[in-house]
DNA sequence: AATGAATGAGCCTTCATTCAT
DNA sequence: TATGAATGAAGGCTCATTCAT
């Protein structure tokens, strides 16, 4: 908190408060707010992210870089199916972010930007080579492109989290997952 | 015409602008807009609707009205698992509300006022009665619950609409929904 | 200040508050200093000016709109020389405006727009048929264009009033624009 | 370099810089953009001049300091008419600082503070030997006093610097230089 | 002595809501 | 009942100033 002694905790401290403040209020929530979670005046936060796009650009592009390292490390599973499946399930019961990276991901202009675009890049990527190896591996239609997978993650972390029954959650987040296996 | 109808239609009026504009705009759109697009003042809107939640919620009943109309003409239908599809596949592309219907689904006190609630039991019923059937014609899984469906929805209006290719849009849905059918 | 009441008079009370706000203390002034003056709330400043340089472009529209009625009613004088001196004299100790007025006039793109733009048409026309009236009666110089007359104006309006002393400060104000007359 | 040296350096490059900024932006220029262009971070700016206004006080001061020295150089021309007029002429034109200087000139407070005030002091004597010696020549009329000389520095480094074009600046400042001499 | 991150008051602007007409 | 002017709380953002390093 004491100035200098770390400027790039205090990133992090605002980054974490708003991915935070984000998911429980709203992309809508104010910047005070963030501040007051984060610890710091409301300086602090513009000092680090100039504009509230750009917080929003810095906690979406934390939360795929995340994705990416996911999809990465399970690229590697011996099962794709259950690397494939495995992964989006983590991804949309993570806690914390849901609404706003939902949001955000929808947003015109946000994601587009210099910060996102790299990260979404990477887990694009790292999602194709997943799902390519499941399709391979059968556990996963042929018909699938990579685009419908991440609007099947969007449509899931917008509404399975609503359920707050966690064994429903889960049954409901693997039914509608199914919708991509072979019939 | 007497005072009285011409105050039900400005409240049609009212209604359909908000419905119009937030579904451009995004609930976040501002109540002179409405009353812009209603050709009407902003007292008259909150003349019939005291607050913009209550706005919200008029709109998301009229809403659920329409799909519970659906649903139960539906009900009829001698295919039960058409019937239910075409139910979900209309819902989520019909024209207009969208996001906002989402939005509006999923935050909390809306939804849960008296305004909404009765409709929203009508839907559910409705929807039930589509869903039982289905299941008994073999058309879906029996472990499905009314509450899934309805996420199912919330999950694919969300995400859905955002494909701008119609084939595509199309496959996607049919595909996550494909997640309710039996293996 | 009961709304509704009469909205232009409110209008009115906002310029006139704003005037005076602006000549004590710049144009940095606040709005909500503005609207303290005026009696009404920040909000009904917006209303009626949506910006604050829209405010700053009315206050200046407004100003000139008296100088050219000024500049117009002595057009007819039968004295040529001495309406032009007298107008400039006047343009000057005009109370008020002062700093603003003159701010105003060098700031680049206020005077641009499409407020100010026809009043400060019909000011230069006619302060340039004063200007060649007193020209032709041999009471100022031929070399003069309309433009320099408005120099004088502007720097003598942020100069000369800064002089605290009646006679002294008519005496300044004479003597510079004896500049414009022939040796 | 000693650490003295560094210092005094340092405060050099600021007061330049700040010249620079406030002749280009206005005196609303932002601290830290002073120090930008000085190459310094804003806590050395707040450690030579603890203060905005005391930054603009040293400006103010660096420049009148110039002007007196013109003027004490000029005391000794032999032609006390063109000296005088050469002085004016040299003021105005003065490269740089233009705005902010007049501006800094009226704004209440500023100039009459403890910085300002000898330098002030000693411009006003050299100027009103330049007077002085101007109308003993016969090349400026009687009634002048020096504070009217300064309005008139003050009233065309406002407004004549306005004008881009060379020779129509020149013109329009010896124009309004000859109120002062005798008709 | 220099640095620049941190601070928070203050600015402009928007918008839901009220209420005189 | 309809209207839209008025209101003021909030929100995003800037900037002079402080202070740990």
């Amino acid at each position: 908190m004491s100035p200098r002694s770390d400027a790039a905790r205090n990133r992090a401290r605002v980054l974490d408060a708003a991915q935070q403040v984000f998911a429980a209020d709203g992309l809508g929530a104010s910047t005070e707010q963030i501040a007051r979670r984060a610890g710091v005046g409301v300086g602090t936060v513009f000092r680090h992210f100039p504009t509230k796009e750009a917080l929003l650009s810095a906690v979406l592009a934390a939360r795929l870089e995340t994705l990416a390292d996911d999809a990465e490390r399970l690229a590697e599973d011996p099962d794709p199916g259950a690397a494939l499946f495995d992964f989006l399930a983590r991804t949309v019961q993570a806690s914390g972010l849901k609404i706003a990276y939902a949001d955000a991901l929808e947003r015109a202009g946000i994601g587009t930007d210099e910060v996102v675009a790299p990260v979404r890049e990477r887990v694009t990527k790292a999602v194709a080579t997943l799902l390519d190896r499941a399709q391979r591996a059968g556990a996963v239609r042929e018909d699938v492109a990579v685009g419908q997978v991440f609007v099947f993650i969007h449509g899931a972390s917008r509404a399975v989290p609503t359920i707050t029954d966690d064994a429903l959650r889960a049954a409901t987040l693997r039914m509608m997952f199914d919708g991509l296996r072979p019939r």
